[in-house]
RNA sequence: GCCCGGAUGGUGAAAUUGGUAGACACAAGAGACUUAAAAUCUCUCGGCCCUUGGGCCGUGCCGGUUCGAUUCCGGCUCCGGGCACCA
């Protein structure tokens, strides 16, 4: 090459490594049997108009991970696209009187040429955007084939409703209980809407969770809880001058001697039966419906109740039992109706307090601890006591001995259920894509045949904020069926939907003949490394997984599982500052506003404002957010010192899985290790070709580096691949530059254990400042681009040392380290331990009672 | 309330299988170069005590196991996240 820049630029290196990757297509692939295949996926952005440092730290641990991979010789994709479709897109096209599908488009094209900026290695080729009718029509016609399967149906379901607006609102609309347009009251409605059974999977999505070992237990613990399996009885309480009988669900048949009441839900027939038939009932039934407001209300709510007036029979004692309505049964879990143990069941045991109701003890605690019913409920198993013929078993033995009692009197069966409600995917809203359902003359409801999909969504509209446009426009919804008049759904789809299968269109984005092309899916699929945040691990890992395996039973993939490894990154922090307003407010002042003013000994002691150079006020280190106003704009770091170091020091500042604290002295010290690194190569290249490396020639300085290049490949490699450690990756390179450094000499061998340190740090680095390793590549002589060079290995003979360093203790205790032959025996080194003087001062007047030899690392010498 | 994480110097962190606590960086201090500044380079940097060398203490708190514990076990405190009337 000739002569490479004396200073870092990297406005120029970055624009020359962009140009020649997208000369060359570098990052463009496609199937190529035979050759590993690795599939890594970062989770796709919601376009929303600039990149924020939560993406760039996603982004660059996926391309990290890509890259590394390409260099092992693997077949790469790493696709991006756009999660388009969403209720953001609404809100701006109303503020900025425009249309969602263009302030989407443009926010698209602006957080694309970021990424580019940020030399993310995507294959562009297999870009899609969620809100094109190319991808969302074979979404549609996946519906109907759920449809057909008897997957989907309708039922009616609560939303918010804006009385003032006539629409229903979005949570996020919602705003403490009043519509945020109007600043009406919201409420409750019942309409009718689109679900697919995902409860018909529930057993397999919890079982499958323990097949993936690339999991973080964390989200697979969410994910079990939130499917919630519970193993019980279903059981049929006679009722008392009736046919009828009460069925309730109890995971606790072993209590069942306790019941001193039945409680069933205000919508429960059985309540409404009551209703009729007495006014006080009618008035608390018709409170409980119009108390159902926001859910955290719910969690603090006063128990409350009252008696219907029927009783039920108990099935062992034949004792009658009152029927109460409680405000704390669910109508929707279970049978909407439950057996209570007041001592065993603090719910049931903080309502019978309530409304004295007897407390009955039937469990007590299989050890001999001293328990009071009366006082505190009992949850756990233990030992029957008071229950006839049951008394003395255990929990375990009982739940079996009852519930086969139940079923033998045909009163009862063993139930599961599961805390997981079907999917609710109807949306009220018009930036989504449209469920491709009609209706006909007759009033039959089906899919809206293949040939007729898409349903397209008309992008070109007017935002009243009020009425989705689709709804508006009378025209939009008719359509025909074998030519009679039908009528569309204008409902749309939870963008849930689109994110829930994208992973699997991106193996072929443009295939126009299905849904997915198999060989391409099926080449590609499962992802082999899916990157994203922890806010995803139960709604959206949850459908897709779900997704998958309707994907697999519709016979379009044959895995079952749709990411084999997941890696859910920390978020991105920074520090607040703030000043009181004076009228009890804060106003938030962005951190790079701000002056810290140090002690001699580095302590903070106080922090100004830049402009007035007055004091604010701390608020601690939170994510960023706009309103804390501490987000650190990517675009005015990349534009200051390069994506290199942003992309640095987001990987050196802390492990992936960890939070990361935004730090600018951090990122200058990111920047002058690159500074650092260009210098070196370029003060080496400058003496020309490196000379060959002669092993039998090297001194020992000159070995010492060599061992070091050696140990810094086996590292890196070992915490770029498999513990996605990639802070102390590069801290082990920074080491390897300290050591070249170090030596000093132009002599050829010098010269040539420099040429394979350095070679080697830009080798390893690549994956994490690819631009600049691009330029330093060619610099050190190299024709072909680094992105396409092999990963090194670490080479065992540069590694072995003929001296080790050997810790002495004498009762756990340092006492000295010494330097001995690698090849010591295990009898010599316990022998030097033992004459070591500082060991002698602390075994001295004591009896050395064992010694503890540990080869290659310490010696413990035990006494007393 | 339940479930899951976490707590290590002034700061971010490291210590991978129970074996030298604090790698690597940031901040700070001292020095070199410089007319000066910036940049760069070198050194110091957990606390305390005697000063060639070494000693004592130290990984949120209390206890245990072990020759040896940041790491394992029991109990507690605080912080973060998730779920929340699920029978």
């Amino acid at each position: 090459m000739a002569g490479m820049d004396e200073h870092y630029n990297p406005r120029n290196v970055e624009q020359n490594a962009r140009s020649f990757w997208e000369e060359n297509k570098t990052f463009c692939v496609k199937e190529e049997p035979g050759k590993p295949k690795y599939y890594c996926l970062s989770m796709f952005p919601y376009p929303s108009g600039k990149l924020h440092m939560g993406h760039v730290r996603n982004y660059t641990i996926g391309d990290v991970i890509s890259r590394y991979q390409r260099m092992q010789g693997k077949n790469v994709m790493q696709p991006m696209g756009w999660d388009a479709f969403g209720l953001p897109a609404e809100n701006a096209a109303i503020a900025n009187k425009t249309a969602p599908a263009k302030w989407t488009y443009a926010n698209i094209d602006y957080m694309k040429s970021q990424l580019k900026l940020l030399g993310f290695g995507y294959d562009w080729d297999r870009e899609l955007a969620t809100c094109k009718p190319e991808y969302y029509r074979w979404e549609q016609w996946f519906f109907a084939r759920l449809y057909e399967k008897g997957l989907v149906y309708k039922k009616m379901a609560t939303v918010n409703w804006d009385p003032v607006d006539q629409t229903v609102l979005a949570n996020e609309q919602v705003v403490d209980g009043r519509g945020w347009r109007s600043g009406a009251l919201v409420e409750q409605k019942k309409i009718p809407q689109w679900f697919i059974r995902i409860t018909d999977y529930a057993e397999e999505l919890l079982n499958d969770l323990d097949e993936l070992d690339g999991w973080p237990e964390q989200v697979k613990t969410m994910q079990r809880n939130w499917i919630g399996k519970s193993v019980g009885t279903e059981l049929t309480f006679p009722l008392k001058d009736s046919d009828d009988g009460l069925t309730v669900y109890t995971t606790r048949p072993d209590t069942l001697m306790g019941v001193s009441y039945m409680a069933v839900a205000a919508e429960h027939p059985l309540a409404k039966a009551a209703a009729e038939r007495h006014q006080d009932v009618a008035e608390f039934v018709s409170e409980c419906r119009n108390s159902k407001v926001a859910e955290a209300e719910m969690a603090t709510m006063e128990k409350k109740g009252i008696d219907t007036g029927f009783k039920a029979i108990h099935p062992l004692t034949h004792e009658e039992i009152p029927v109460w309505i409680a405000n704390f049964v669910l109508t929707d879990y279970g049978t909407g109706a439950l057996m209570a143990v007041p001592a065993h069941d603090e719910r049931d045991h903080e309502f019978a307090l309530k409304y004295r109701l007897p407390i009955k003890q039937v469990i007590t605690p299989a050890d001999s601890r001293e328990i009071d019913v009366q006082e505190q409920a009992f949850t756990e198993k233990g030992v029957l006591v008071s229950s006839g013929k049951y008394s003395g078993l255990t929990s375990e033995v009982a739940f079996d001995a009852i519930a086969d009692f139940l079923e033998e009197q045909g009163i009862g069966k063993r139930t599961v259920n599961y805390r997981l409600r079907d999917w609710g995917v109807s949306r009220q809203r018009y930036w989504g894509a449209p469920i491709p359902m009609m209706t006909l003359e007759d009033g039959t409801e089906m899919p809206v045949p293949d040939d007729q999909l898409p349903v397209r969504l008309p992008e070109d509209v007017e935002m009243d904020g009020v009425k989705s446009p689709i709804k508006a426009d009378p025209e939009w919804a008719k359509t025909t069926f074998e030519g009679q008049p039908a009528t569309l759904e204008t409902d749309t789809f939870d963008t849930f939907m689109e994110s829930s299968w994208y992973y699997a269109r991106f193996c072929s984005p443009n295939y126009d003949k299905g849904m997915l092309d198999p060989s391409a899916a099926n080449y590609w699929l499962p992802v082999d490394q899916y990157i994203g945040g922890i806010e995803h691990a139960i709604l959206h890992l949850l459908y897709a997984r779900f997704f998958h395996k309707l994907l697999r039973d519709v016979g379009l993939v044959t895995s079952s599982e749709p990411f084999k490894r997941l890696l859910t990154q920390g978020m991105v922090l920074a520090d607040t500052y703030y000043r009181e307003d004076g009228k009890g407010g804060k106003i938030w002042i962005s951190p790079a506003d701000v002056i810290v003013e140090r002690d001699e000994k580095g302590h903070p002691v106080r922090v100004v404002h830049k402009d007035d150079g007055e004091p604010v006020i701390s608020g601690g280190v939170t994510k960023m957010s706009k309103s804390k106003n501490n987000g650190i704009d990517p675009q005015a770091i990349i534009d200051q010192y390069g994506a290199d170091t942003v992309r640095l020091f987001m990987m050196f500042a802390a492990p992936p899985e960890q939070s990361l604290e935004w730090s600018d002295s951090g990122v200058e010290g990111a920047h002058r290790f690159l500074k650092r690194l260009w210098r070196l190569v370029s003060e080496h290249t400058a003496g020309g070709p490196a000379p060959t490396l002669n092993l039998a020639e090297l001194n020992d300085a000159q070995k010492n580096l060599r061992r070091k290049t050696h140990e810094t490949i086996a590292k890196v490699s070992d915490d770029i691949s498999r513990r996605l450690t990639f802070n102390t990756a590069i801290a082990a390179v920074m080491e390897l530059l300290t050591a070249v450094s170090r030596l000093g000499g132009d002599e050829p061998q010098s010269r040539a254990v420099r040429q394979e340190a350095l070679t080697t740090a830009v080798l390893v680095l690549s994956p994490i400042v690819p631009h600049i390793c691009h330029s330093l590549w060619q610099a050190l002589g190299h024709e072909e681009p680094v992105v396409d060079a092999k990963w090194p290995e670490a080479d065992p003979e540069a590694m072995v040392r003929s001296k080790i360093q050997v810790v002495l203790q004498v009762n756990g205790k340092v006492r000295a380290k010494v330097e001995v032959p690698a090849e010591i025996s295990k009898g010599d080194l316990e022998k030097l331990a033992l004459e070591n003087p500082n060991v002698l001062r602390f075994t001295e007047g004591a009896t050395v009672r064992k010694v503890i030899v540990v080869p290659g690392k310490l010696v413990n010498v035990v006494a007393n």
